[in-house]
RNA sequence: UGCCCGGUCGUCUAAUGGCAGGACAGCGGGUUUUGGUCCCGUAUGUGGGGGUUCGAAUCCUCCCCGGGCAACCA
């Protein structure tokens, strides 16, 4: 499996650099990375940065990666969240090589603790936590020892038997490693490894009340699997100090940690936390609300993996702080769908259209592709006749020279059909466009078109009486701002409060309703999640909703389409 | 104002002492029965000063700017 990357990458990212060095000094015969989700949420595109880089790194040189849970705080985890997480790495294309817990070593993590102790390089510290953060120092100022610091081992080692017997209640002891309380690293001033949680825990249920730390528990974990590069971002940079320390002293495997920059998009947000509160407060819909950045929200919204995989590719690894623009999310989503999408006519905003001089009560069948990108998906049907839906913006009263639709005394062809002048309109007392007359030429029929008329537009239409109405759901991004985890205040004052538009009755040729009714009959719903993608043609990319069905059908704007118009227009 | 990391077109990302290149976005044009796709063209960048060198985005130095670090989160 090779990735999608669209340019012929002739350079290497710095991870490649220290892979290939490794493996040309022989400090490693074969590469074997980790992907660490800690399940207490779902994953998101920056997850798909990191599972990109790690499997993407393992596959480029033969190596293999592993799916590990973080699962070290029992308290904000669990199953559900395992279970979404395997199943959007699956859905992205990535087979792990082991399905692996933090929680599967807890018992050797103990050991380790227990060595450290033996080694006088741990202590069990009966602090409160604000004595030990008042103890900690500050970042431009040291640390002092705690008073239980110069515990015996002895001593050490039965209060943290005691510890895990369930006799101390939480949060009144911890066990710390013993290093250096004036480090110019925090992380190095005697770091917390053990703390008592009388918490269940989703996968050993009650067999523990002590849990590791995330900087215990990592780096071990990585070492019994003999992980050679374990890859995270920047933030832990400096936890690769402690992560080092606890290797050597243990005297584990020698894994290394590298760090790269995580992904940042424009309009939106990638904290874990405040997605969590976006879905608890019910800003959003769930999980996988198609504003989302998650995995499900993006393939709910009509991603596919192909898109994101191949965004992740196009974005690059380094190590600077970055804001990647989220037309280039956009670009990639529909470079793919323009060649996978089935064509449609979907009319979003009606108005109706009169042809004066079509013969009464005549329906005809027209051919049109169903993806000129691909002739393979041959043609469909789609009945015309003399009333027809036309889109609101494709009319205007008084023109300007450039619009190139439809206006009183100008042609356009409508797509596969005829072309056709308006004659004449009626309007409301708003001035509404209430009805649009036109004559249509019979010589000018779509593919056998002796006309001779040059018409500069082409619309999209649907036959009134064949019309399916269908709920259009159009998104746009999910906040005001560029950059809104770097604004002052509450996040949630930033959101876009027109990130969501519905359209309850769009107007859609009769193919939308075959195409359901098959697919449901095929799999008993016709969204799940494997397509058909749609292009409604001159307005977008669409993906069927999860709630969707032969009954109601319901469609998510995936993207728009590039529209120039619109463009010059402004 | 301590330690650590980082600063290349608008946004990303290459160039590893030898012509600053690519992508997205932008702009201009061509083709087109989707104002889509496709094709062609075009503008824009090495944070600043000093130094080393025949030659510096790259090495040294000072400064400036951005980020990280004081959870019993990961």
């Amino acid at each position: 499996m090779s990735d999608i990357s669209p340019e012929e990458r002739t350079s290497k990212n710095f991870l490649e650099e220290i892979v290939e060095k490794d493996l040309a000094d022989g400090r490693h015969t074969t590469i074997l990375t980790r992907f660490p989700p800690e399940p207490n949420g779902y994953l998101h595109i920056g997850h798909a940065k990191s599972i990109s880089v790690n499997f993407g790194l393992a596959d480029t040189y033969g190596g293999a990666t592993n799916l590990r849970f973080d699962d070290t705080n029992p308290i904000t985890e669990s199953v559900e969240y395992v279970e979404n997480i395997k199943r959007d790495v699956q859905w992205l294309g990535y087979q792990w090589k082991e399905e692996l817990y933090a929680s599967d070593y807890f018992e050797n993590l103990f050991g380790f603790a227990v060595q450290l102790i033996r080694d006088g390089l741990a202590y069990v510290d009966d602090s409160t936590s604000e004595e030990i953060a008042a103890l900690k120092g500050t970042p431009t100022s040291p640390g002092s020892n705690s008073p239980y610091r110069s515990r015996t081992p002895e001593e050490n080692e039965d209060l943290f038997r005691k510890m895990r017997a369930g006799e101390f209640p939480d949060g009144s002891r911890i066990l710390r490693a013993k290093i250096d309380m004036a480090s110019p690293n925090m992380l190095m001033r005697d770091p917390v490894i053990y703390r008592i949680k009388h918490a269940h825990h989703h996968r050993t249920g009650d067999a523990w009340c002590i849990y590791p730390t995330y900087d215990f528990a990592h780096g071990q974990s990585d070492a019994i699997e003999k992980i050679t590069h374990s890859i995270c971002t920047l933030e832990f940079l400096s936890h690769r100090e402690l992560y080092d320390w606890f290797i050597e002293k243990l005297g584990l495997f020698p894994s290394k940690q590298y760090e790269f920059a995580r992904l940042n998009l424009s309009y939106t947000i990638m904290s874990k936390r405040k997605l969590l509160q976006l879905v608890n407060e019910g800003v959003v819909d769930g999980w996988d609300d198609p504003r989302l950045p998650t995995i499900s929200g993006l393939r709910r919204r009509g991603y596919t993996p192909l898109a994101i995989r191949d965004f992740c590719a196009r974005i690059g690894v380094a190590k600077r702080d970055n804001l990647i623009d989220m037309s280039l999310l956009e670009f990639c989503a529909r470079e793919d769908l323009n060649k996978i999408s089935l064509r449609r006519m979907v009319v979003l905003d009606p108005v109706k259209v009169v042809i004066t001089n079509w013969p009464e009560g005549k329906v005809e069948m027209l051919e049109s592709e169903n993806n000129p990108e691909d002739p393979a998906t041959g043609n469909r049907d789609i009945p015309f006749g003399g009333e027809l839906y036309i889109e609101r913006d494709d009319f205007m009263e008084d023109a300007p020279k450039k619009f190139f639709r439809l206006s009183p005394g100008n042609s356009v062809r409508l797509k596969s059909a005829y072309i056709i002048t308006c004659d004449d309109f009626s309007k409301d007392e708003d001035g509404n466009i209430t009805e649009i007359r036109c004559t249509y030429y019979p010589d000018s029929r779509s593919g056998s078109d002796t006309s001779g008329i040059k018409a500069k537009g082409t619309l999209h239409w649907v036959s009134v009486p064949h019309a399916v109405e269908v709920e259009v759901r159009q998104y746009d991004r999910l906040f005001r701002v560029m950059d809104p985890a770097a604004e002052e205040g509450d996040f949630l004052d930033y959101i876009n409060p027109e990130s969501l538009t519905v359209i309850e009755k769009a107007m859609a040729e009769p193919a939308l309703l075959h195409d359901a009714r098959e697919s449901s009959a095929v799999t008993g719903s016709i969204s799940d999640g494997t397509g058909p993608h749609y292009q409604f043609m001159r307005k977008g990319y669409y993906f069927p909703d999860v709630s969707s069905g032969p009954d109601k059908l319901v469609y998510n704007q995936t993207v728009a389409l590039r529209d120039t118009w619109a463009k010059v227009n402004k």
